[in-house]
DNA sequence: CTTAGACCTTCCTGTCATTGGAAGGTCAAG
DNA sequence: CTTGACCTTCCAATGACAGGAAGGTCTAAG
């Protein structure tokens, strides 16, 4: 199966294909006498779990543990454990995060007219914050969303 | 004021503040007789601004866009409460697709014994899907929350 | 058999917000 | 004058991709 096959039956594009190769996620795959890659159905399978690691939110550098363990019969379950809840943790401390954001906007939203004067607590208080207003103003995320 | 005080009175780090002056997001500061950046109190207040929007997740894009209807006096406060809750829907999908995540893994690490025995629920999820657990099985997200 | 075009290959670039570092100039205190 | 803390510019890297150029290969139709 080539590598646009797979990709389709996977799920993950061709281009991720070639970038988890380079990276060792996934080791080199088979070549035809052309050069082309070759994939089987067991390739796939682990492309598929890499799909579905990825779509619960675990970073490549996570599902390469995942991988290994997954590879490893004689793996303990609590390795596995503890990685998943570890994620957990992750994923709730940013989802409070955003909940903060959400929060803060909402109020400042709820008290802006929203017509065409050209008062608006929206950026009143993102030019000065109001002191008193610990809706308004949660603590200080230093580290943003954009890097899990 | 030059940039080191100027990036500690506004929260913002010098790296940051050259950054943002490269992509047009503040002017381009006046210069010492020795080619240092001179900021005044006013360029700190907007660099607070800045930082403030960023705390709230504004990208860097929407962040000119406010940045512009601060400066404009005769700005629309329903342009500005536009941008808020067009953001706010942005983290509420982002927080939604999170939960669905943490849903999931905490359903199946509550499944996983945490032993010494190799058998795992998580993995054996992840290798295949089990089809009759809804709970387990969100609607994919196609984009993560690698770019907000 | 030839040809079109759909696929494959590698390699390079850009994204976004940010951090890090190197090489070199400037300032203030001792 | 020296020290060291600052400033300057420029270049590279991060993660997880996407896009594209240049060139080779495969397949089906003519």
């Amino acid at each position: 199966m080539n590598i646009g096959k797979a990709a389709d039956a996977s799920g993950v594009s061709a281009k991720m294909i070639r970038y988890y190769e380079s990276i060792g996620l996934i080791p080199a795959a088979h070549r035809t006498a052309s050069g082309y890659r070759d994939y089987t159905d067991d390739d796939v399978h682990v492309l598929q779990f890499i799909r579905r690691a990825r779509d619960l939110g675990f970073a490549v550098e996570h599902i390469g543990e995942l991988l290994a363990l997954w590879r490893d019969q004689g793996r303990a379950s609590a390795d596995v454990k503890r990685i998943a809840l570890n994620h957990v943790q992750v994923l709730e401390r940013k989802i409070a995060e955003l909940q903060g954001m959400v929060a803060t906007l909402r109020t400042l939203a709820e008290r802006c007219h929203g017509d065409d004067r050209p008062d608006c607590p929206i950026l009143a208080d993102l030019d000065a914050p109001a002191p008193s207003c610990p809706e308004c103003h949660p603590a200080p995320a230093r580290r943003r969303f954009g890097k899990p």
